[in-house]
DNA sequence: CATTTTACTGTATATAATTACAGTAATAAA
DNA sequence: TTTATTACTGTAATTATATACAGTAAAATG
């Protein structure tokens, strides 16, 4: 379901991370300042406006009222990956898993369903989540998400430092990547911050 | 850090089913309607004290600004098991994980951080936690937590029906465990539900 | 092309909410 | 026995917050 514009799906993200950082929700004067409103009122008609479109509700009187009325609070977590499409696209999203900011120690931004047993030796297999921050950029032996023409892959990222990238399984049947930049459309998607798995 | 007196947990428990409800915190006048304070310093003096104990932050000039310290909530995490020690005892609680219901697919009652790499196989290494349900039965191929004289293991179950258990590592380079159960005092602690890695 | 919607600034105000101060009374701790 | 602590009432000040009203301007819509 869409129907917000650009702005009021900021500003409705920025009540979600205000929510999930400090436990309430925002003013009307937190979010102006967030965006750089010079008047409260900028806020207070985006969230009507939001409140039209169903999004969320405003409790008349109360301070930060703002109740959201989404029942898809918490990250989402990325099935199949559709080809062509970017990773977090709609589509792709299987579900959303509300997990506790200490879950794991760096912030995860989604979940990921791995496919095959290319990453077995480290501890991933097939069905497993992995839980991904969100990044361009990553070091030496970080496990990455990473998208090689369109398609989406996991593991382990080496380079010498001269533009060359090699993706490295875990599991001794299977044969590492070696990407060629030049040829080839790649692009780090995350870094894998850990996994959860479901017996 | 001390513990709360009844009433003081009882104002606790109402910010936290208020909060679940509405999704924002109570005011000091709402925490008083509900328990029939005439004054809102009733409230105030409560908050203090439960913030002075440690269970709460209050955001100094915010409205509802109460922040719950969620240290106590969800379920423990136990490192170490002192031998002899029920697992649960509070001296092996390292911390506690507040997870959503649908994080696995059975309910977790605690969580036990791994040693060793004896299940390596199907991904379980060291330093993982483990989601245990509690449980005194279990069946042949489960991922069980079980107790041989006061030493606690994670191993698949496996049994003849005929009284023999034999405890099986996932790691060629160890062996398994057969259990003399006349000899030795056996005790299965639960199922493993789930597992979480953390880079 | 007229109208609506989006996206704001700027001002003002009633009220929501925190929080300080002054008490009372019962109970627990020193 | 004195002193804290717990558990409140009652009042009031200050600030935090919602929210109404009056505008401007650009973009989208019919």
């Amino acid at each position: 379901m869409k129907g917000l514009t650009a702005r009021q799906e900021e500003i409705l993200n920025l009540i979600k991370d205000y929510l999930k950082e400090k436990g309430f929700p925002p003013t009307r004067a937190d979010i102006s300042k967030a965006f750089g409103f010079k008047s409260p009122n900028a806020a207070e008609q985006h969230l009507r406006a939001i409140e039209k479109k169903g999004f969320i509700s405003i409790l008349s009187g109360a301070s930060r009222g703002i109740i959201l009325n989404q029942k898809e609070i918490g990250i989402p977590v990325i099935g199949l990956v559709a080809a062509g499409q970017p990773i977090l696209a709609e589509e792709n999203v299987e579900c959303k898993l509300e997990i506790p900011p200490l879950m794991f120690k760096q912030k995860a931004d989604f979940f990921l369903r791995v496919k095959g047993e290319s990453m077995k030796d480290v501890g991933i297999n097939e069905e497993d989540l992995i839980a991904v921050r969100k990044s361009k950029e990553c070091r030496n032996g970080d496990i990455v998400v990473a998208r090689i023409n369109d398609e989406v892959t996991v593991k382990t990222f080496k380079t010498n430092g001269e533009g060359e990238v090699i993706l490295q399984p875990q599991n001794k049947n299977f044969n590492s990547i070696k990407v060629n930049l030049s040829k080839e459309d790649f692009f780090i998607e995350g870094i894998c911050v850990g996994v959860i798995k479901r017996f």
